[in-house]
RNA sequence: GGUGGGGUGGCCGAGAGGCGAGGCAGCGGCCUGCAAAGCCGUAUACGCGGGUUCGAAUCCCGUCCCCACCUCCA
């Protein structure tokens, strides 16, 4: 079966066929970085990271770029405000900061959350301050072709002609006409309301640290422009994939293939977009102030389970949250981590290995990518169904459950053996094996070694107990490690241990 | 007003003309000294009203409701 995807600008799936055979290039959204990330950020990305996974999975060569836009009108303002005589601190913002420095700890912001929760860095990723000379080039040759022009009020903005580029509302298939005027629609110098700010000429009173020389004078970006600059840039004039929110659709991804198809490119070939996360129902933004962190959610499950959570509906659908949503997550993910800590354990005890944690830990890092299963395979080409594809996952946990149940036996070792493969290499693919970092110390592993040494010594104990048939003493053994959130599990060869999962209980929304 | 996306069993969430995806929760059973975990079994589900068809959650007509975008937004 072939890749297909969903593209938002035919509204149909279509196969996907790669501009160079072999290679697939992908830009996709990031952030303007005017404040902490939340979770919809992070879903964007962690869909994208999926999809990027899946690409090169089927062996596609991928180059991925994402932009960080540190420049914008909210930037300044944002920091303008933190100057202000009575600035009171407000959630991360910080008193007396220059902009480039917020932009600069939000960019970081970001970073750390898509570290935590297993977002493969993209090939490169762009700033617009980097890129100024680009998107002059881009204006100049808008310019040229007639689609472009200097106010007329002499601000020193440049503003897109949407009335000269007929294609103008294509991708959203939208008429000129039909579109909404702007409530807070300010003129200008614009030849119609729906032109847009290609470049903005320095006002008075704004940082100058935020103004480049340009031949229509001092200014600064309009927002779209440095994505269509650095899209171009690093993957050309035509490329394979554009993506990145719903709510980006319009009017920045517009306004984007409008300026690059204006100016001569042939742009992306696929627009992707990603489905909003909404808060019980209504769609978490700022602006509504329901939006919760991606430091919250982490508070209240692993960056595993989040990672699973975020990442668990098809890309397109809503994603809406609710208190309930992480426990239900957590469970899926303690199956699917119960599996692989059993299969690890009875491989390594098969092997001749003694400390169960040694079998699990060996299976977790075999490198030899195991292919995943056709049914898996066939979901994930589908426009990345990645709910079938989940399907597919818990199938074949079902399946090594099952020969593990069953006594030891070259072929159902061989069974169990097979699908601890797939189910690595579908974790893999759905990037939850990278969600959480993984870096521990070297005190870590200290405290790790004594722990295991202490409960194996209280699992021999219980083991001679039960031999003895004391079941109170077994049991008052067995209450005391669950009261120290250790899980043991009886098996037919032996007791193993595990450390719980924290309890999911909050269900505030930090908003 | 324009443009899109939806309404699926207690919950989440796929599917898109014909074996009731999957997960969570529940119930029954197996296993267990008891548990836990696991396995097996278990549901007159497809907003409403018509229609097409041998057969519709899936197609057609009508109708109600929800959401997103058209302003900054992942």
């Amino acid at each position: 079966m072939t890749l297909r995807f969903y593209d938002s600008a035919t509204a149909e799936v279509r196969d996907f066929v790669p501009l160079v055979p072999g290679q697939a290039t992908v830009y996709y959204c990031g952030a303007t970085v005017q404040g902490s990330p939340h979770v919809g950020h992070v879903r964007s990305a962690i869909v994208f990271d999926q999809l990027t996974r899946w690409l090169a999975y089927r062996g596609y060569e991928t180059v991925v770029v994402r932009n960080v836009t540190d420049i914008d009108d909210k930037i300044l303002a944002k920091s303008a405000d933190s100057f202000e005589p009575g600035f009171v601190p407000e959630g991360t913002y910080l008193p007396r900061e220059q902009w480039f420095a917020l932009a600069y700890r939000y960019e970081q912001e970001f970073e750390t959350a898509y570290e935590t929760l297993g977002v493969q860095r993209p090939t490169y990723e762009p700033r617009a301050t980097g890129h100024i000379t680009e998107m002059h080039e881009l204006i100049a040759r808008l310019i040229e072709r007639g689609h472009a022009y200097p106010a007329e009020d002499g601000s020193g903005d440049v503003y897109f002609d949407v009335r000269s580029w007929p294609e103008y509302g294509s991708l959203t298939r939208q008429r000129i006409d039909d579109m909404q005027a702007a409530t807070d629609a300010d003129p200008r110098g614009k030849r119609d309301p729906r032109d847009f700010a290609l470049w903005k000429g320095y006002k008075e009173g704004e940082p100058e640290t935020a103004s480049w020389p340009s031949p229509w004078g001092r200014g600064r970006p309009g927002w779209h422009l440095e994505c269509s600059a650095m899209a171009t840039k690093y993957l050309g004039p035509r490329f394979d994939i554009h993506g990145g929110g719903l709510d980006l659709r319009f009017p920045h991804h517009e306004n984007e293939l409008a300026q690059s198809t204006a100016a001569g490119d042939g742009f992306a070939n696929f627009w992707m977009h990603n489905g909003m996360v909404t808060f019980e129902g209504e769609k978490m933004s700022k602006s509504i102030g329901n939006v919760v962190s991606p430091a919250e959610m982490l508070e209240l499950a692993s960056p595993r389970v989040v990672r699973y959570y975020l990442g668990q509906a098809h890309y397109r659908s809503v994603l809406d949250y609710r208190p309930t949503s992480l426990q239900e997550a957590a469970a899926a993910v303690e199956r699917i981590d119960g599996f692989i800590a059993k299969a690890g354990a009875k491989l390594g005890a098969a092997a001749g290995g003694s400390a169960a944690d040694d079998g699990a830990r060996s299976a977790s890092s075999v490198r030899v990518p195991d292919p995943v299963p056709a049914a898996f395979a066939a979901a994930m080409d589908d426009d990345l169904n990645i709910p079938q594809a989940l399907a597919a996952l818990h199938e074949a946990v079902r399946r090594g459950n099952t020969a593990l149940a069953e006594a030891a036996s070259p072929a159902t070792l061989a069974t169990v053996r097979a699908t601890l493969g797939e189910v690595l290499a579908m974790t893999a693919v759905l990037g939850l094996d990278a969600a959480g970092g993984g870096s521990t110390t070297a005190e870590d592993d200290a405290a790790d070694r004594a722990l295991g040494v202490l409960v194996a010594a209280q699992l021999e104990a219980r083991a001679e107990a039960r031999a003895a048939r004391d079941w109170a003493a077994a049991d008052a053994i067995r209450d005391r490690l669950t009261a120290a959130g250790i899980t043991v599990e009886d098996h037919a060869d032996g007791a193993t241990w595990s450390l719980a999962q924290p309890q999911i209980t909050t269900t505030g929304t930090g908003a």
